[in-house]
DNA sequence: GATAAAAACAGTGTTTTCCCTCTTTTTTAT
DNA sequence: ATAAAAAAGAGGGAAAACACTGTTTTTATC
């Protein structure tokens, strides 16, 4: 059996230093590169002597995110496999951190065990998911029909509307600064309010922000 | 020099786990408890033969989170020391934290040597506080005032109201669902108008989200 | 370049919101 | 017990928001 060369990649010194510590007190592994962002680890991984087979990958950090960085491996070194580390089980983060290319997916509050598992299966099969992951695909799958079905109907103009009403502006000064006329700036306010089944304005700001919308 | 007795109370097992390797490293101190929530260390903590003199506290958990556990730890057992560990930085956390009772704070992106040296600090001269948070609380000081300025002013009935302005409901369905005429509605907006210098139910809604008054 | 669809705009009337000033009732403090 | 302060309520008018039915202009497509 080799030794799996691997990379992390986390802003959190701290965690990384003690993920690191654990990784190579197994000889299965060694870690040959640790950095605490994405440019920094991209500058790495460009003027290496020895590339990593399996990258963990922190998902938020400055300067260059998990996303990013992993999108960017994806494009230039696609032999290299990402595992994401997460906190917080966010949808959305899953969603774009396996579209940019992450081979797997964990949760920092999983068993040391699991890491293990992952890694060794990502490096003999491409690919570890949980049915964590499976789950919230599911699920996210299931959100984004009732939310996009509302969304999509959308015009972009009308979500510029959105995004000016928003602020303590009335119609007409909303119309201003779109250069419409107000009346048109009242369409798109019926149009949307039928669209997204709200009321007034009120309402209509409530569900800006629930759905970030400004 | 003695051992230190460290407890660990960290939901992300991973996280913990690692931690708590790289500190046995060390032959200064020694892990004595490893718990994923505040409940189970507490549990730990009433049966242990041995207590702990630091706790590492994650601030984020389930069931028990460490603000709370570490308010229970301040009141029965004042001898135990806590640091508190936490991923983001931000100020209300670090403020009810310190409340709690907590000794040290620390974000986990330090250096491991930070870590060790909060540890000794605080097990020596019973509390260590890096720049960091010196410079939060001054932060944090200054914001009160200017949003503690605002927000005092609002009277019980006024932030009731506003949370029910925040909503598809007109004055007059808000003034029933308060048992109260439009007319003090009418009064309560306008003091409220004022007082939080907005100019329109958009703009009310729009600072109840943002301070989370609804 | 005719045609259909979408976007922009308009008229009109109603309701709600906003902004004053003011009175009455209830609480609070001394 | 009484004065002061706070809370509740009221009137009226102007502005904005809402709702409805239309017309004109742009845009795309064949």
């Amino acid at each position: 059996m080799k030794t799996i060369p691997i990379a992390i990649v986390d802003d959190h010194t701290l965690i990384s230093k003690a993920l690191e510590n654990m990784i190579t007190e197994n000889t299965q592994y060694k870690v040959i590169m640790n950095h605490p962002n994405g440019e920094d680890f991209i500058a790495g991984i460009e003027n290496a002597s020895e590339l990593p087979a399996v990258v963990l990958m922190d998902v938020n950090m400055p300067y260059k995110n998990g996303i990013e960085t992993t999108e960017w491996l994806t494009e230039n070194y696609p032999e290299i496999k990402v595992i994401a580390l997460t906190m917080d089980d966010d949808e959305k983060v899953l969603i774009r951190m396996l579209k940019a290319g992450a081979k797997g997916y964990l949760l920092k509050d999983m068993q040391p065990s699991i890491l293990f598992q992952a890694i060794d299966t990502v490096f003999e099969k491409g690919s570890f998911y949980t049915d964590f992951v499976a789950q919230k695909l599911l699920k996210v799958k299931t959100e984004e029909m009732k939310n996009a079905s509302l969304l999509s109907e959308l015009k972009d103009r009308e979500k510029e509307f959105i995004k000016w009403a928003c602020s303590e502006l009335t119609y007409k000064e909303i119309a201003d600064r779109m250069c419409l006329s107000p009346k048109t700036i009242d369409g798109y306010r019926d149009s949307v309010f039928v669209k997204l089944d709200i009321k007034n304005r009120a309402g209509l700001v409530l569900f800006a922000l629930k759905h970030n919308l400004c």
